[in-house]
DNA sequence: AATTTGACTTACT
DNA sequence: TAGTAAGCCAAAT
């Protein structure tokens, strides 16, 4: 980071709503991840908002760095940012396991980028 | 207890 | 068209 403010201000703590988790936020985002077909990708933005959570995609992408210790093992390696980039390829076990399990799915990485992601692409909202 | 960072994205300048 | 700013909510320092 170079160009960032100095001063975060947090705004007010006041986010004591609570609006039921109804199971809990990580469990909606495993559901629609789970909901991902083999051979698929989706983005942070994409499930994000398929949770109800427009614009948290950041909470998304951390549910997912606690993937690995959920039972239905949430196929986090399919989902990438914006981009088509493995952007959390180092929170695997190993910073290739994303890259090699995607390949064995078929799908194409090239550079830590997923190859016609455009294409492969899956709208979970579409699901 | 306060500040910064983080598997991101959208919007404004 | 490109760059900067802000917004998200929680964990880690």
């Amino acid at each position: 980071m170079s160009t960032f403010p100095k001063k975060k201000k947090k705004t007010t703590p006041d986010a004591s709503e609570t609006p039921k988790d109804e199971g809990g936020f990580f469990e909606a985002v495993y559901r629609v991840v789970r909901h991902v077909p083999r051979g698929r990708v989706t983005s942070f933005g994409a499930v994000a908002e398929a949770t109800g959570v427009r614009g948290s995609a950041r909470m998304v992408g951390w549910a997912l760095s606690m993937s690995g210790s959920v039972t239905p093992a949430v196929p986090a390696h399919r989902v990438v940012n914006r981009f088509g980039v493995l952007s959390g390829r180092r929170h695997f076990a190993t910073p290739t396991l994303m890259q090699e399990l995607l390949e064995q799915e078929g799908v194409k990485v090239k550079d830590d980028t997923v190859v016609d992601f455009k294409k492969l692409f899956w709208n979970p909202a579409a699901g």
